[in-house]
DNA sequence: TAGCTAACGGGTCTTGAGTTTCGTTAACAT
DNA sequence: ATGTTAACGAAACTCAAGACCCGTTAGCTA
């Protein structure tokens, strides 16, 4: 049997202030030069770390991106209520839009989806960190149903997606700024398709 | 005054043919394997080309892929006209979900975005690879307009995007296999949002 | 069809990302 | 407090991606 992975036995302390400054840094540079032109040396400067301890904690590029993201995913912020499907739709679009459009978090995300392209652990964090997001932000869908704002049966957690969709299509593939309007429209777009029970799981229901 | 481009001088036949092997050589391996783990000489080899040659007309990799984009942009496929604007949308939607869920498109689309999050000249190839597909579509949601299905002053481009996006969420967040069912939802919503005035271009129509 | 040279391609060299080694530091148990 | 060893970190090393050199092939022109 081979020897456990670094940071599991003493977590306490120092390793714990390692990994703070690694992920730390590792987002900085991300942010500032993107997926591509990222080298785990860099990282280590910057966070006042030995090289060594990158590669031996994470060994990979992509392996340090999904740790960040697992650690990304802990930071779900509450999701607001306003009391009406439209309303709370925005409150998660703003929210999406003003990440998506902050000068560090846009370009990290960016980075994050890139790396999640390459490597299927990448992905699977990616996957889960989006999954957490959404499971926070379907409940309000559910109050809309029980208020009959929109039909039985409708998959909760679809709508939540249709409102973030149009705002991550806009940072990757271009047409158009990510800003306040972009994203009303993209919940303004999701209430009026759930009301109309576009969004009604057909088959079996999960 | 440097030196032109190579190939530009002499297009014809074997710059040609070296070319079209390497594009196609550079899209076969960045399905198979994806962008990151992709190697230039890899690609001179598979096309039967000297590894020199690929570095001299391409450079980097990202430029490689942007060059595969510019290739793409100009065999877009003629749209369909169903009469109805469901039926022109939902055609649209059912040509991208074909292409994201191939096994050899789907893979080379997830590439080339991660290659576009890294360098501007790529994202540039990419926003105008989606700026001619789009522009392709668009007069289908004019024509709803003549028809009185949707109202003036609606942005025709919005419409066409918002089919595509929840599909590309899920190619690069997760959340649900790429299928029939999808893309038809994705029509259904976008439609709907259309009919009901939430792509109306507000301010200056551009 | 002959000459000119753009463009290709085999071979060699360089550079830096990632690995290994081993001595040092500090977390945890007693 | 003190011992044990997990985890860190500086330095030396490896090896392949990518750059360079220069002889060869073949588009284009007259």
């Amino acid at each position: 049997m081979e020897s456990m992975e670094p940071g599991t036995v003493r977590p306490g302390g120092r390793t714990a202030r390692v990994r703070t400054a690694v992920l730390q840094a590792a987002g900085d540079i991300l942010a500032e030069r993107g997926y591509s032109h990222l080298d785990l040396a860099d990282i280590a400067r910057r966070a006042g770390v030995g090289k060594t301890t990158v590669y031996r904690r994470w060994g990979t590029v992509t392996g340090l991106v999904a740790d960040l993201l697992a650690d990304m995913a802990e930071q779900s912020l509450p999701r607001t209520e306003t009391g009406s499907l439209l309303g709370d739709l925005k409150a998660n679009a703003r929210l999406v839009q003003r990440t998506l459009a902050d000068s560090r978090q846009g370009p990290l995300f960016k980075a994050v989806i890139a790396a999640a392209t390459g490597e299927a652990r990448t992905a699977e964090a990616l996957r889960h960190f989006y999954d957490v997001r959404v499971d926070e932000w379907a409940p309000c869908v559910q109050q809309a149903i029980d208020r009959g704002e929109v039909p039985e049966g409708t998959d909760t957690h679809e709508v939540i997606r249709a409102v973030s969709a149009p705002l991550y299509y806009r940072l990757l593939a271009g047409g158009g700024r990510i800003d306040v309007a972009a994203a009303d429209r993209a919940a303004e777009a999701a209430a009026t398709a759930a009301r109309a029970g576009v969004f009604l799981s057909e088959g079996r229901p999960r």
